[in-house]
DNA sequence: GATTCCTAACTAGTATACAAGTTCTTTTTC
DNA sequence: GAAAAAGAACTTGTATACTAGTTAGGAATC
């Protein structure tokens, strides 16, 4: 388990979120393992109440399951939950990058074209430090519409979308995706709703095509009844 | 502050969640009014880990805000929190009746129909036993697309709107909503895609004509820049 | 009298202690 | 030796105690 340092404002709560969440996400912490709440207390150099809480707050997305005096359960990869967040993404997302075209300002096209050439900046160069920029470009388009709170809840959800999504391959993909992103701007630029949607389910339509090698490869992490 | 007994299979957390949950959404609790943990571990004969758990929860959603060291304030009626609640609502909702034409089996469609059933028997007899049926169509349609997770995350947002909904007058706008079901539920029957996103668009455009009544008759309860 | 400062009474955040349930090992029993 | 019973060692749920920060009121000061 990974443990980055205490950032002096966040709470321990916030912490121990924080940290569990991205050892989760970076499957530091495997699919499938069970975890306690003194051992990560312990870890982390805190009693067990904030990371009581901070589980608690993980288990509403199912992310781990607690089991009452057993233990707590890291979820398995699970292929029913995987497409709950990609419903969810995909839907609320392509209503928004409609409505978007309609409520970007100046200053919103150029935050959005800020992180686009960060993107292609580091493409080539630390794909690593991509997925942080793509999970922006989407903030930024929440923001865009007023739709900060959906945010929070279509980000938890997507958890299990982006354990995923860490196991996909980067290379020809990454270009991709980057490219994927720039035409979302244009259409947004251009405050044409149809090419916005068009251009966004483009995007998403991406995963679908990784899911099958996945599947084979990372069996160990993949719940029963995925296909 | 009404106290329903405790349910023995729930958890002292889950009941007070349950518990401080219902007062907000009836208004037992008074938006913009502030709330103790000990408080409310007092009226509910607990200590406060378990309130202070189910506050935490409810923050999540913006339904209260806990200001440390301060206490815990029961938020106003935000438009803009509503707005989004009901933006998320729709986008997600129009997806699942389009999708629920597919879906639908036989059973599924019996379990609707009753519903239906006793939404038209207590239209004239005991129209505030038509929210939790409404709530329950509603859930019936997750579940028939196998998106009970995204139930959830809408359902904590939603908490926003149901509280505006408990404001609403009954009587003629009662009539609709259950016909409208009803119209959703036909489409949904005859597999028509297109009826259905239609039926349930209009379903969830009645609430906007109610939105400026509110707005004058409550505006005690109501935050700030609603207009 | 108005202002400043200090103290006492609040609050939520967190640590610790205990209660209650699960699991696995050991002991007893046949 | 096998099976059942007992108990020790875990787990999370919850109560309690303490910490630290906020607020309000009264005393001291000018």
């Amino acid at each position: 388990m990974n443990v980055p340092p205490k950032n002096p404002s966040e709470t321990n709560r916030e912490y121990a979120f924080r940290v569990i969440s991205e050892n989760i996400i970076s499957l530091d912490i495997e699919p499938g393992s069970m975890i306690g709440e003194q051992e990560i207390a312990t870890v982390l150099g805190l009693s067990r109440t904030p990371v009581h809480e901070a589980l608690l707050e993980l288990s509403k997305s199912k992310i781990v399951d607690i089991l009452p005096q057993k233990g707590c359960l890291v979820s398995m990869i699970d292929s029913d939950l995987i497409r709950e967040a990609r419903f969810l993404r995909i839907t609320v997302e392509t209503a928004l990058v409609e409505d978007a075209c309609e409520l970007a300002t100046e200053a919103d096209l150029q935050e959005l074209e800020e992180n686009l050439q960060l993107q292609e900046f580091y493409l080539n160069k630390d794909p690593l430090k991509l997925m942080p920029l793509d999970n922006n470009f989407h903030k930024i388009i929440y923001r865009i519409c007023n739709k900060m709170q959906c945010h929070y809840m279509v980000s938890l959800m997507s958890m299990h979308f982006d354990r995923v999504r860490n196991l996909s391959l980067h290379s020809v993909k990454d270009l991709k995706i980057v490219s994927d992103h720039r035409a979302i701007y244009n259409a947004i630029k251009e405050k044409d709703p149809v090419a916005a949607r068009a251009a966004f389910q483009k995007h998403m339509a991406r995963f679908e095509l990784d899911w099958n090698i996945i599947c084979q490869e990372y069996k160990q992490y993949i719940s029963d009844g995925s296909k």
